[in-house]
DNA sequence: GGGGCGAGTGAAACGTGTTTCACTCTCGCC
DNA sequence: GGCGAGAGTGAAACACGTTTCACTCGCCCC
């Protein structure tokens, strides 16, 4: 079941400089900054074909916020939480994804939007940004990485743990997004949340 | 501090009619159903009026979101959440939010979609809209209404307590509007996040 | 009663996301 | 070498959120 479409490199390459220009534009200027026309024209492309990949601008960003999410869990891999307890790993995964979020706001901002609109078209995609957060999640928890092969690996218990965090890590973020959190309440709320979510699920053990 | 602006009857027969045309239209087709044009033709205003009053599309539908807020709020009040433990209620109370949200999807889904927009323009609104939220889950957590003056009434705990659950019902609502949860996924995930928060937190006491 | 003023009006204009279309270019295949 | 198909192009057209503006209306104050 693998190569349906044996992978073009110029439209691959074409694909990924559009995406890097959205995330230039993103950047710079925040959602309304990401004019379709300017993408096409920086990226080299014309319209049609910028449309031909990407259904829509919400698309592009949530294209975006798939390969920075893909960055970030490199940097997992390689730097992964320290930690003692899987409270301590899970706190400091998040502080380190916030981290990476907040140093560029107005991409970050972005993104999310993108994601948050509930669009049916682009729910697949979002999902595999959810995965790629559960993954990075219960890795966290585990103290050991999981692979990014089927998901059967995860238990129902990791995944309950793992999406919840993950929702209000969401919340958080959305809220942040329009200035309802500071980063420091950011950090703060996620700390409780781990805290509440398992250190009061553990003792049931 | 009261009557800064006394309010005027008319302004707000005005603004009524505009917020209940929106939901109606988004009720029929979302988010996209809800064009500018139509809501100032069908309300009776000019655009002028409708931009003085909302400063943008988002604005609209987070008051509307405001509105069936409010509604829910007093539904809660008349027939609030049984159960003999806070568990049971706080469950019992997402339940009914969840089921009155359902009940008109698209509606639903535009409404959430406009507050996650993350428009610092609208952070006091959707503020408004979170206070409501947590006034009715606190008022669930200890089985008797949280009377709606000065929010001093909360404990830090109840506030923890009462807001990571609404962040976690906000991005399971969010990812409903994509299509990724079921309704009966929502429940579950709201049962669970419950038992976890709660039982959990408890039990530490 | 007249003047001023803020609210409302209606329509045009603008910007940008999205769609369309006729044309070109490239490449595998006969 | 010619050809058909699919990808890409460029530009125009469309839809709709948002802004602007000249004008009207009703009301308060002198």
């Amino acid at each position: 079941m693998a190569p349906e479409t044996p992978p073009d490199p110029l439209v691959e390459e074409r694909a990924l400089r559009i995406i890097e220009t959205t995330i230039d534009l993103a950047e710079q200027g925040g959602f309304e900054a990401v004019r379709l026309r300017d993408v096409a024209a920086h990226a080299g492309v014309a319209m049609g074909t910028l449309y031909r990949r990407f259904h829509s601008k919400e698309d592009l960003l949530v294209a975006a916020l798939e390969r920075e999410t893909r960055a970030m869990a490199d940097r997992v891999i390689e730097r992964p939480p320290k930690g003692g307890t899987a409270s301590e790993r899970v706190v400091g995964f998040f502080q380190m994804a916030t981290r990476g979020m907040l140093r560029r706001p107005n991409l970050t901002r972005a993104m999310f939007r993108a994601s948050a609109a509930g669009e049916p078209a682009l729910a697949q995609k979002v999902g595999i940004f959810h995965d790629l957060q559960l993954r990075m999640v219960v890795g966290a928890l585990r103290g050991e990485p999981v692979p990014s092969n089927g998901s059967a690996h995860v238990s129902d218990r990791e995944r309950l743990l793992g999406e919840v965090l993950n929702q209000i890590w969401f919340a958080v973020m959305i809220n942040w997004s329009a200035g309802l959190q500071t980063p420091a309440q950011i950090h703060e709320r996620m700390r409780a949340s781990v805290e509440l979510v398992l250190d009061g699920a553990n003792r049931e053990t």
